[in-house]
DNA sequence: CTTATATTACTAACCATTCGGTCAGTAAAG
DNA sequence: CTTTACTGACCGAATGGTTAGTAATATAAG
């Protein structure tokens, strides 16, 4: 099977001779990094996989980064950019209810994040940081840290304005990210394969999900203006 | 290291000859194989490493488990499908409100599930499942399935008593299913770093999120029973 | 425009090691 | 002596990383 000549197939797709292209290689190699580590993990992504997929040989991919660990924090680095920090400004400045808020934000969050390849680092990174505590380190200050904060200033602006009741607020973020986390999980672990027999749907289990945690988080006596019972929780 | 005979440590360690004990076997081979891939995952864990751990050569291993997945599934069998069958019954049988049946169910779910070894195996999957879709397959038909009913059930509960609104049952079960999942990873990842800076309170954690998810699933015309104040847990 | 030479991006064969799984053989039990 | 639980040396496949060599390009001379 290896030891065939060539098979025309194969033949017709390797068209090209050896390019000489010091340029474009990294870019390439990290763009196949990504996917195969995202759709395999770190430790079970072969280094000639990814050599092969950028179409080059293992060798040269040895020689743009001098290991399998230097290529996946270069691949980090590439893919984790501001995107949370571009979120806070719409939270500003957004005019509607705060429970109409949960919603926007967690599908927003799907659209620009979660239905991205790049959504399959943070599955990469629940999974593996176990065995690379320093880029769980680098993640959970890049990462984890600013969504928590913005998650909190969406909780606390609905707790300012009287829409939501007092929670604590710390662990309230939660009810936001967990969700959020765990579709990502599901999307890339367990996809394909669903309790019901078909896959979840992405749209469906947010707008479930934000509509529960929105409704959980809501003041008791905000949908009931002539209601004073004045039950205070908390 | 490993061509010399023995260290004094190592013999001093194993004073016990060549034993014969075919009952005990296979369950220490469990143990130690549990034990292994909840610390290093699946694919991490060397078959001669869980032999070892039950001071059994690797020989021994194969001879008791036809092959590594093999004893997966016996480590899942054996720690994972008894614990949800038991929680059927006790459901079933729960006396008070469908509020207090969400708070009741994510604290014993932590305290006999959650808070062991055993845990470790619903991250692990989560993790590895891509690389292995036999055993994903595997957990789905053993784990999940039977976790995504039980709490159906209890979702049905609240909404036949009128206690619940009405609610797409199916993917509402995913908001106490997450945050249960989500502090899996968390405690078999990320633990011991935290956005706040100390670690996730596990029962303070899901205090607040069974808090926010049962009152998300509360009718809005449903005032509590005068006869049970049990779900007043803040 | 050729042709010769130097440079280097790239390749493929190779190495050392690791690991799942096997099997001929050993020793404990009856 | 027979049976069999158990061992550990061994196998083959896979894989991270190396390196000697090849061919594409640049440069410059003729």
């Amino acid at each position: 099977m290896l030891s065939n000549p060539i098979t025309p197939v194969e033949a017709a797709e390797r068209p090209e001779k050896r390019e000489r292209r010091k340029e474009a290689r990294p870019g390439e190699l990290l763009s196949a990094a990504l996917d195969l580590f995202v759709e395999k993990g770190f430790a079970a992504t072969r280094a000639e996989e990814v050599a092969q997929r950028a179409g080059v040989s293992k060798g040269t991919l040895f020689l743009y980064f001098s290991s399998k660990e230097e290529l996946f924090k270069a691949v980090v680095r590439e893919h984790i950019g501001g995107t949370i920090r571009n979120a806070f400004s719409e939270v500003q400045s957004y005019p509607g209810s705060s429970s109409s808020l949960v919603h926007f934000m967690m599908l927003q969050w799907w659209e620009r994040y979660g239905n991205t390849k790049a959504s399959g680092i943070s599955k990469l990174m629940m999974s593996e940081a176990g065995n690379f505590p320093e880029l769980a380190e680098f993640y959970q200050q890049e990462v984890i840290i600013p969504g928590h904060q913005l998650i909190e200033k969406v909780i606390e602006r609905g707790m300012a304005s009287g829409e939501f009741r007092k929670v604590d607020v710390e662990y309230a973020v939660f009810s936001m990210l967990a969700p959020i986390m765990f579709l990502i999980m599901w999307k890339h672990s367990m996809s394909g394969c669903c309790p019901s027999g078909e896959p979840i749907d992405p749209l469906r289990y947010l707008a479930v999900q934000a509509d529960i945690v929105a409704k959980g988080l809501l003041h008791p006596d905000f949908t009931l203006p002539t209601s004073q019972s004045a039950t205070n929780t908390l």
